[in-house]
DNA sequence: AGGATGATATCC
DNA sequence: GATATCATCCTC
């Protein structure tokens, strides 16, 4: 399976978070491959966005949202928990998209729903941090299968200390998955 | 409902 | 250098 190409990323925010959904979420360590498929995924939009991290502006930790798209933003979350997003549109705009859940389908041991957990699941934590996703080591790639999405809208898990931000439909999932973090 | 647990931003 | 906060998860 191919990566999917820098351009996917290079694109507005919330189309790319909901072109995610359905897509294959790959990791290649120590000869085993982790594949999960792409069902649950949050939009931070930028600086503007008070939900997304850099809304504070460049530091050394968001850093990397600011940078070109395509590579990997990991944090660790309440001291023990890892989260990943893609870092969308263009060098200097501070973008991502966050994976909440994925479906197991190759070497996913226990659940992969919810931000921590896919972390624990695919085996991705802070030294991912800046990690290229158009290589051969972590990238997301088509489903050979794919077929049709029934995309729902929801406001943003854990983002209440955002205002208006807080309530706007960035949440995307697909209808009826069985492995949605939360209804 | 509450605790774990540490990096980070923001204050002194 | 201290402290409040956190895009969560597990246990009770």
């Amino acid at each position: 399976m191919q990566a999917l190409p820098r351009s996917f990323y290079n694109r507005d925010t919330t189309l790319v978070a909901r072109e995610l959904l359905g897509k294959y979420l790959i990791h290649r360590l120590d000869g085993v491959e982790r594949i999960g498929k792409i069902v649950e995924v949050e939009a931070y939009l930028g600086p503007h966005d008070l939900a997304a991290h850099t809304s504070k502006g460049i530091t050394p930790r968001t850093q990397v949202m600011f940078g070109p798209p395509g590579h990997a933003y990991v944090y660790l979350i309440y001291g023990m928990h890892h989260c990943m997003n893609v870092v969308t549109e263009a060098d200097g705009t501070g973008a991502a998209v966050l994976l909440r859940a994925l479906e197991p389908i190759s070497n996913l041991p226990g659940s992969a729903s919810g931000p921590g957990r896919l972390c624990k699941a695919m085996a991705i934590n802070k030294s991912h941090y800046g990690q290229d996703l158009c290589g051969s080591v972590l990238f997301i790639a088509e489903d050979p299968d794919a077929g049709p999405v029934d995309i729902v809208e929801r406001p943003r898990i854990g983002v209440d200390y955002a205002g208006e931000w807080a309530t706007k439909p960035l949440r995307f999932y697909i209808d009826g998955n069985p492995y949605i973090s939360r209804k």
